[in-house]
RNA sequence: GGGCGGAUAGCUCAGUCGGGAGAGCGCAGCCCUUACAAGGCUGAGGUCGCAGGUUCGAUCCCUGCUCCGCCCACCA
């Protein structure tokens, strides 16, 4: 790596704050800017919100990452963008609240602590309830902040004073205020129904959390008495209570009613035969074993018919006693062992290979026990009809629009939410009896005693759903049930972000919630993001070994190259394909912006803002239009959630037309010895559109951004940090300039198109001449003359009445013709060839407008503007065509 | 079974009034030109999944089909 010669720093410069070299080395490190920065910012307290000033409040609350998580590339694009909208509304003037926190997310971390204790040679039974969430406390305190740090590391600009954890004190009031409440609202209840049961996590669980996995098993056919029916859980024929098949399936008709005897593997079974709609006659024999006890179907069916519940399985996933010789064996050993007892009876008819859908736990991925047990559950349907509501009278806005309709399928047939779950680490549940007179107390305080007989009150030992704390989120860390200043000003907050995963597990809650207790919509504006996926579309996982870690990416490339690198894909739909190739692109367009500033800074040495002496040139108000018209994209697509279009217009914006246009036109005014105010006033320009740029990138790449900034000799008393400066506001676009603009620029690349594809040596000198179209733009040729010259690297020759000489390469430019002498350099015979290709080209486009122009409806129908193009496209295509066949001509 | 999304350059993807197809990467050629080789200049490469329809005109709107992916649902 090479060091740049030391530069003196601008004399008006004031001294960088915390930077440290003075020289811009010709690579930007990112590892000397962005921790130093961070830290900065914070200690400033440039973070805090303040719920008493007066601006208009703009917040987003953010998705609380759970305790025991570390940072993934979904929190780094879900933290990314918030930060995005946040520093942009910030600098927009606006009282910005980024409320962040963390989840107990209750079996994830019981599961890392029981982990902890099993490596430990021992158990959380043997710790006991107390010892183990004061153990998972203690962890919490110690490790449960990596994922804070890490967001820092992001650059995430929150309110970290604010910070909150579902299981603060006052978080898990709301908890029990809102239980209670909906409890008194007879909309809590409890209930024993047939539920999702995880025998490893040894947890009921919502409907939501458990996932389906398409597995390979068997379908067996199995002899019931005079019947057969197929099943793939022989093990619950054990739990049978009763035969069941379409009412009107003719078939069996005759043994509706009746009570078979069926052979078994523990002796004969007595078991009535019922009619039920839920079965499908067409599957399988149309005849199904009904299982109350193990089947959410089944038990449904065993409600209509009034069957009895026979649970075969236990919590542990085992049969139990009710299994007799099979009691102890896990459920999977049994069913391989009733197979085989059955084959021998000869009571299996065949077996067939069958491919179908289990439920797993979305933890472990251990299959689901449905099991009939007794849970507390949140009676759903009203508390989403105002839900469904808000988002049709817009009062929340979803964007993109496509998840409006899962939004409300899902909310149109929401199920009653199970919110128990039997486990130690979360909000235990404000649920007393009293075994003395059976009653049951719901309360805001702890009981100790029966307010009813006095008698000694037992709490039940389950916790809530995590999802139940998460759901009040927006509300409960400003402070509710208390009425803060906090809730007055941000409730409803601004907007939320996060990815589709959770659509229904969260944000659908919260509407609920918020709704429901606050009596407004939690969030204006929800925007819901793309999942990151892997090159093969592969969801990403630490097992798959094909995620990308931010924490690496950042060490690598930076920060500020990662964020853009996320921002320039967040458009896409539902899935975003990462490959380390494209951060790398966005950090060599870092590096580019930092090049651009090295020589900017190396420019300006001189310059002393002050009242500008010479009149902007056409260089200088052309950039200055797209730079206008740069600031209006990305506002536009900041607003519309459109981090792609925002991110793109500043990529191409500076690279292209600041770097490759303006910074090259600058040169030779820079360099060579011009008239000091025309000198003056391009450093001016470089300056001042360097310096708005970086204040448009600055919620994208905060760092270099600031590091930037900083060394930038601005007039006047400034912010003393960018992320406090304002941002750019809309301007006017000169549509003349850039349209005068243009044709220099063809120009220029007409000449190089020339000089590359005739192989002509870098070496050589070349001249251009350019015969001009009009006095105009022969006057404008004539003033950039020079500029044009250095840029396409020949001389350039202005003459109206030019002929073009013969043996030449030809280009057009709109602002006239372009002759470059190229004798003894070019191969003739290659030369002709590609003419030729050209030539077809021509015509075969000459040919397809010429028919269109031809047909009476395109010319009576089409807009006049529609029409008057094509013609003149096709003036410009008759005259190119008699231009090559001309050139053609001259080569033979 | 219901619903949703995708199919555009070799790869990953933009393309929001229907009016001449774009980016990044990759590839080819030339260049260490005093901001940057993590760079510059130039170039090649596409029947916009298939078939119909609407329209003067369709990558875009409608219908059908094929192939991927996802979500929801009590077919054992």
């Amino acid at each position: 790596m090479t060091t740049m010669p030391e530069k003196s720093p601008p004399a008006t410069r004031p001294a960088p704050q915390p930077t440290g070299e003075p020289a811009l080395s010709d690579r930007y490190d990112p590892r000397q800017v962005e921790e130093r920065w961070y830290r900065t910012w914070e200690a400033r307290g440039y973070f805090r919100a303040d719920p008493f000033a007066k601006s208009k409040p703009y917040c987003i609350v953010m998705p609380p990452p759970n305790v025991t998580g570390s940072l993934h590339i979904g929190h780094a694009l879900d933290n990314t963008l918030q930060d995005i909208l946040i520093r942009w509304k910030r600098m927009d003037g606006f009282n910005t609240l980024w409320q962040p926190g963390t989840d107990h997310a209750g079996i994830a971390t019981q599961v890392v602590i029981e982990r902890q204790l099993a490596a430990e040679g021992t158990s959380k039974e043997a710790l006991g309830r107390e010892a183990f969430v004061r153990r998972v406390w203690q962890w919490k305190e110690q490790s449960g902040g990596t994922i804070v740090h890490q967001l820092k590391r992001l650059g995430a600009s929150c309110d970290w004073e604010r910070a909150r954890f579902t299981m603060d004190p006052g978080l898990s009031a709301a908890v029990r205020e809102v239980f209670v409440r909906l409890w008194e609202e007879g909309l809590v209840y409890r209930g024993d129904y047939i539920v999702n049961w995880c025998p490893r996590c040894r947890t009921v669980l919502s409907d939501l959390e458990v996932e389906h996995e398409e597995r390979d098993g068997e379908l067996y056919y199995i002899k019931y008495g005079p019947l057969t029916l197929a099943t793939v859980r022989p093990e619950t024929k054990l739990g049978d209570t009763a035969i069941a098949v379409h009412p009107k399936d003719k078939r069996y008709a005759r043994y509706v009613g009746q009570t078979l005897t069926i052979p078994s593997v523990e002796g004969s079974l007595d078991m009535r035969v019922v009619a039920d709609a839920g079965v499908d006659p067409k599957f399988g024999t149309g005849v199904i074993k009904v299982t109350p006890a193990h089947d959410p179907a089944d038990f449904e069916i065993g409600r209509r018919h009034g069957l009895e519940v026979r649970q075969v399985i236990d919590f542990e996933g085992k049969m139990n006693a009710r299994a007799g010789k099979y009691a102890g064996l896990d459920r999977f050993d049994a069913r391989r062992q009733i197979v085989e007892d059955m084959r021998e009876l000869g009571l299996i008819e065949k077996t067939e290979p069958y491919r179908h859908r289990v439920g797993v736990c979305y933890r472990c991925k251990t299959v689901v026990e449905p099991l009939v047990s007794k849970q507390w559950y949140v009676r759903m349907k009203p508390l989403a009809e105002p839900a469904i509501k808000a988002v049709r009278e817009g009062r929340t806005r979803i964007v993109p629009r496509l998840w409006v309709k899962t939004y409300y399928a899902w909310m149109e047939n929401i199920r009653d939410w199970c919110v128990s779950r039997q486990l130690w680490w979360g909000h235990r549940l404000p649920v007393w009896y009293c075994d003395a007179d059976g009653s049951t107390h719901v309360s805001r305080e702890d009981l100790t005693e029966c307010p009813q007989c006095g008698g000694p009150l037992r709490q039940d030992d389950d916790v809530l759903d995590t999802w139940f704390s998460s759901a009040l989120w927006p509300f409960s860390t400003l402070g509710w049930p208390q009425e803060t200043p906090e809730l007055k000003t941000f409730y409803p907050t601004s907007c939320l972000v996060t990815g589709f995963d959770i659509l229904f597990f969260w944000v659908a809650r919260m509407m609920m919630t918020g709704l429901h207790f606050m009596g407004e919509v939690p969030f204006r504006d929800v925007y819901i993001h793309a999942l990151i996926r892997d090159l093969e579309g592969q969801k990403m996982s630490k097992s798959r070994g094909n995620a990308i870690d931010p924490l690496e990416v950042m060490d690598e490339y930076g920060t500020d190259a990662l964020r853009f690198t996320l921002a320039a894909l967040a458009a896409q739909g539902r899935d975003i394909r990462m490959t380390p190739e494209r951060i790398e692109g966005y950090r060599n367009f870092a590096n580019k912006l930092w090049n651009a500033a090295r020589f900017v800074l190396a420019n300006v040495g001189d310059y002393r803002p002050r009242k500008p002496k010479a009149a902007p040139a056409l260089a200088d108000r052309w950039i200055v239009s797209r730079l206008a018209r740069t600031i209006a994209e990305v506002r536009r697509g900041l607003r519309a959630y459109r981090f792609n279009d925002a991110a793109g217009a500043i990529y191409q914006f500076l690279w292209h037309d600041y770097c490759d246009w303006y910074l090259e036109w600058s040169k030779p005014t820079l360099y060579r010895g011009a008239d000091p105010a025309v000198r003056a006033r391009t450093q001016a320009t470089l300056l001042e559109v360097l310096e708005t740029t970086l204040r448009l990138l600055h919620p994208f790449m905060p760092f270099i951004t600031e590091e930037i900034w900083q060394r930038l000799p601005k007039p006047g008393r400034q912010p003393d940090s960018i992320m406090i400066a304002r941002f750019p506001r809309r301007r006017a676009v000169d549509t003349a300039v850039e349209a005068e603009f243009g044709p220099l620029i063809d120009l220029v690349a007409k000449v190089r198109t020339i000089r590359s594809e005739m192989q002509v040596p870098p070496g050589r000198e070349l001249t251009a001449i350019v015969k001009p179209s009009s006095e105009a733009v022969e006057g404008l040729l004539g003033r950039e003359a020079a500029v044009l010259g250095a840029l396409a690297r020949a001389k350039l020759s202005i003459d109206r009445h030019a002929v073009r000489p013969p043996q030449a390469a030809l280009a057009v430019s709109d602002a006239g013709e372009v002759y470059v002498p190229l004798e003894g350099i070019v191969d003739l015979a290659a030369e002709r060839r590609r003419l030729e290709r050209e030539l077809a080209k021509v015509e075969e486009e000459l040919a397809r407008l010429t028919a269109k122009l031809a047909r009476a409806e395109f010319r009576e129908r089409a807009p006049a503007e529609v029409v008057a193009r094509e013609e003149a496209r096709r003036a410009d295509q008759l005259a190119l065509q008699a231009k090559l066949r001309d050139a053609l001509e001259h080569l033979r």
